[in-house]
DNA sequence: GTTCTAGAAC
DNA sequence: GTTCTAGAAC
């Protein structure tokens, strides 16, 4: 036996070119799959930000919510059924939206539970991406298709500011100096 | 998006 | 001295 190293050439690599592809490849890991429709796939995040954290993507080539138009209203539709059943099959209270600026590619709506108890929850960033108006609510985002047949854009200053939003607990009005007081915080909800 | 880590904050 | 945040990653 050769203790020759496997070489970069020797190895056709799984790990897409670049971070911001990661959801694509996962759409096709039977590990990452919880459902798999005519039109959408369902996923687990691989860094779940809560107890329970899905996403919703189109098998459709859709880049962004950006890319949307009122052709795509029946898809939308599509992602409210999964969105039902996922609440159907789950003891959490989940929420489902988007993020009005997101990193990876391939639109995907994030179903997530409300607790926010996670070890992948680490930065302020990643509390304000879903805890505040960054996260765009499911009935949100269809009610602007249907109404002006587009998502809009944020303004770069509007995102600068909703990431520099002061943490504040999603289920009371505490207010917690940094991010271990925030987790410490979210533990005791979880006890009541 | 995550990882790593310098240096700010405590 | 330790905890915590925030910027670079070729």
């Amino acid at each position: 036996m050769s203790k020759r190293k496997n070489t970069t050439s020797s190895i056709p690599s799984k790990t897409p070119k670049h971070w911001s592809l990661g959801l694509i490849a996962s759409m096709k890991d039977p590990n990452s799959i919880i459902k798999n429709t005519e039109k959408v796939v369902v996923i687990k995040d691989k860094y779940p930000k809560a107890k329970v954290h899905y996403l919703v993507l189109p098998h459709e080539e859709i880049n962004s919510i950006y890319k949307l138009n009122k052709s795509h209203i029946s898809l939308l539709e599509e992602f409210g059924n999964i969105f039902k059943e996922l609440k159907e099959e789950n003891e959490s209270e989940l929420r489902a939206g988007f993020h009005a600026i997101p990193s990876m590619q391939r639109m995907h709506m994030h179903v997530i539970s409300t607790d926010m108890i996670s070890t992948s929850l680490k930065t302020k960033i990643h509390w304000n991406s879903f805890c505040t108006k960054f996260f765009i609510p499911y009935d949100e985002l269809l009610q602007e298709l249907k109404d002006i047949g587009n998502i809009r854009k944020i303004p770069s200053e509007l995102h600068t500011s909703l990431m520099k939003t002061p943490l504040q607990c999603n289920q009371c009005s505490f207010k917690p100096k940094n991010m271990p007081e925030l987790k410490d915080h979210l533990l005791k909800h979880q006890l009541l």
